[in-house]
Parts: C-alpha cells; sequence; structure tokens
DNA sequence: AACACGGCCAACCGCCTGAAT
DNA sequence: CATTCAGGCGGTTGGCCGTGT
C-alpha cells in the first residue's frame, strides 16, 4: 500500500480566501512552521486542501514577497531569462527574489508577451514572428538588390532553395490558416535574413554546413542561432550606449537564443533597421535622418557605429569592406557569420494585434 | 447611470516526479 | 517492485475592477 490521502476532498473550501482564514494560516505558520502541508489545514483549524494552503502561502501570504510593480531591470531579467529556459517560471522566479512563480508567469502573459508581439517578435522563441514573414519583400529588399551586391561585390547568398522553402511555408500557412493571406497582403514587415558571404566575410566550410542544416533560414530557431551564432558579443554591444552588453551576451546564457537588446525594448521598437551579428542585433537606421535609405550604405553604417574596442584590423582597405566590430582575420569565425535584418516600417501598428 | 468590454491576477486544475509505504 | 500520494509546476479559469460608450 502507499500512503494514506492526504486530505478529505469532500467538505473543503475552494475559491477566495477570506482575511480570516489568512491569518489563521499565517498563525500557524509562525508558530510551527510550514511543510507537511498534509496535516496543516487540519492543525490550523482551516477548511482547505494542504495544496490550496500551500498556494496561498507561497505566493500571497509568504513575508518575503516583493509586492508592487517589476522594475525594468526585474522585466528584463525576465525577458533574458525566458529566452533560455522558457515558460520554467519557477526556475525564472528563483532568480528574482520576492517574486513568486504565478506572479511571474501573470506578469509575462499579461504585459511581456504583449509587448513582444506588438514588436513582430515571438515570445516564444524571441525571434521575428514566422506569421510575419513577407516573401516579396526577400525580393524587393535593398540588400538584395545589384547595388547593394555590387557594393559587396558579391552576390547575395540566397540560395534559390531557401526561397523555394519559404514560398512553401507560405503556402502551408495559408492552408492552415484563412487569415493569412490576409496577413500578406498587408505592407511588408520583415524581410528576411540574409546571410552574406564575400571576400572579406568569407563563410568558412563549418559555417556552412550549419547552414545548410536551417531548412528555410526565416526566422531561426533559438537552437539554430546558437549554432550559427559565435559568442563574441560584448565588444559589439558595448559600443552603442542604448544597448546593454550584458544584456546581449548570450554566451552566458547557454547560447540558447536571440539576443534581443531587452535593456531597451522601446528604443528596438522604434527602430527600423538591424544588424544580426553574433547573438546581437543592432540598428543600422540612419541616426542623422532617423531614415532607413532604400540604397543605404550598409558597410559605412556599421563602420559608423562600431567602435572596436580592441584595436580594428580591417580585412581589407577597401571602404566598402570594413570589418564589422574591427574583428581580425583571426576572428574569421565571428566575422563569417553577418545576418541582416531588414525591418521594414510597420505604418500599422494594428496588423500585429 | 447603466452597460459592455477587456485587463489583470488569485486560485484552481491537471500533470509529473520523487518519495513513502 | 508496485502502488499511492505529497509536493511542485505550468496552464487555465473566473471574478473583480477600471475604462469606454
Amino acid at each position: 500500500m502507499g500512503r494514506s490521502p492526504c486530505c478529505e476532498k469532500n467538505g473543503l473550501k475552494k475559491g477566495p480566501w477570506t482575511a480570516e482564514e489568512d491569518q489563521k494560516l499565517i498563525d500557524y505558520i509562525q508558530k510551527n512552521g510550514y511543510g507537511n502541508w498534509r496535516t496543516l489545514p487540519k492543525n490550523a483549524g482551516l477548511q482547505r486542501c494542504g495544496k490550496s494552503c500551500r498556494l496561498r502561502w507561497t505566493n500571497y501570504l509568504r513575508p518575503d514577497i516583493k509586492r508592487g510593480r517589476f522594475s525594468f531591470e526585474e522585466e528584463e531579467t525576465i525577458i533574458q531569462l525566458h529566452s533560455v529556459l522558457g515558460n520554467k517560471w519557477s526556475a525564472i522566479a528563483a532568480r528574482l527574489p520576492g517574486r513568486t512563480d504565478n506572479e511571474i508567469k501573470n506578469y509575462w502573459n499579461t504585459h511581456i508577451r504583449k509587448r513582444l508581439l506588438r514588436m513582430g517578435i515571438d515570445p516564444v522563441t524571441h525571434s521575428p514572428r514566422l506569421d510575419l514573414l513577407d516573401i516579396s519583400s526577400i525580393l524587393s529588399s535593398s540588400f538584395y538588390n545589384q547595388s547593394n551586391a555590387n557594393m559587396f561585390g558579391v552576390q547575395p547568398m540566397v540560395n534559390p532553395e531557401l526561397l523555394r522553402l519559404a514560398a512553401s511555408l507560405l503556402s502551408s500557412q495559408c492552408d492552415q490558416n484563412p487569415s493569412f493571406p490576409h496577413q500578406i497582403d498587408q505592407k511588408p514587415q520583415f524581410a528576411p535574413i540574409l546571410i552574406q558571404e564575400n571576400d572579406h566575410f568569407p563563410l568558412q566550410n563549418h559555417d556552412q554546413s550549419r547552414i545548410q542544416e536551417i531548412p528555410s533560414c526565416v526566422p531561426f530557431s533559438s537552437d539554430q542561432c546558437a549554432q550559427l551564432m559565435e559568442p563574441n558579443v560584448e565588444q559589439f554591444s558595448s559600443n552603442f550606449s542604448h544597448f546593454n552588453p550584458q544584456s546581449c551576451q548570450l554566451n552566458e546564457w547557454q547560447n540558447n537564443g536571440i539576443g534581443l537588446p531587452s535593456s531597451d525594448l522601446d528604443n528596438f521598437m522604434a527602430m527600423e533597421n538591424y544588424v544580426f551579428q553574433g547573438s546581437s542585433i543592432q540598428s543600422v537606421v540612419d541616426p542623422a535622418s532617423n531614415l532607413t535609405p532604400s540604397n543605404f550604405d550598409f558597410t559605412s553604417h556599421v563602420s559608423n557605429l562600431s567602435t572596436p574596442s580592441s584595436s580594428p584590423t580591417p580585412l581589407n582597405s577597401n571602404s566598402n569592406s570594413t570589418c564589422i566590430n574591427g574583428s581580425s582575420t583571426e576572428d574569421e569565425s565571428y566575422c563569417s557569420n553577418l545576418f541582416k535584418y531588414e525591418y521594414q516600417e510597420i505604418l500599422d501598428s494594428n496588423v500585429f494585434m
């Protein structure tokens, strides 16, 4: 035989706790400590099951519970931890003193999740939302046109197979979701990631093999990103005042997930163009005009934005081939993976709702 | 003032795991 | 070893409350 039942199932009260019940529970635990939830309700004179008592104590009555709004730092921590741990609310709560898993879960579902969705970010994968992919923007992307290709001196590495897969993906979404064609009719939201390769950023063999493991390239799952990304993030992100380097150091978070600059989500939301490199996403919008010219000089933007923390060693003196982040030739593995997110301006934010 | 609606959150539900028997 | 349950966890629900019409 196993254990005896913990409590009678009948006659136990459910629903909201009264102040009197709370006081009984508090008084009992203050005298006797908590634990042995099976016998606690009876000893405390409560018509509740032990489970209900435990939840009431851990989620509400515990004296070390922090009340009130989540601070900016707490919110940032939650997003970062969620990108690594997923819906492991108890694990997240363990790193946020005074906050309960239930509270964090509620806050995620009512605030953070919605905000990420508005930003076009999948709150599950922390990557751009798949349902916002617009195949047409692949072809119209400024990054894909001939001038930009010439600027890099190479053809963008957009695999025809990739396009086929993306089209197939869209087709299947149309089949599964009747509303999806309507979304396609909206203004472009996301241009897909284009994997660039040129003489100065050669994709190493192992990188190519990695990329080939990715079936459709957009969007990358956390695991795929982790495979592709090099962990050298800090020196890049530290050159931007509005990005917290720590936020981007996903290698500290098990290299699992995209390094959303969660330290400044509102800024992130307001931006239009991003370089996705290593584990971070960086803006390449023209800071002077605050516009995204259709033929913007991608490399010069990157050059202007990234002041290498270590002595830069441009791979080539050609002005059109600035080495991003000043990576040295020894750091080819870092330079070799260059992604670009091009966010089209979202004129109608309602498309995210 | 009355009603509808949506956001929020405490509490419940159901499942899983490990321990007790 | 099998059975049973406590404890823990994540998902879901229902009621309260604020806001808009």
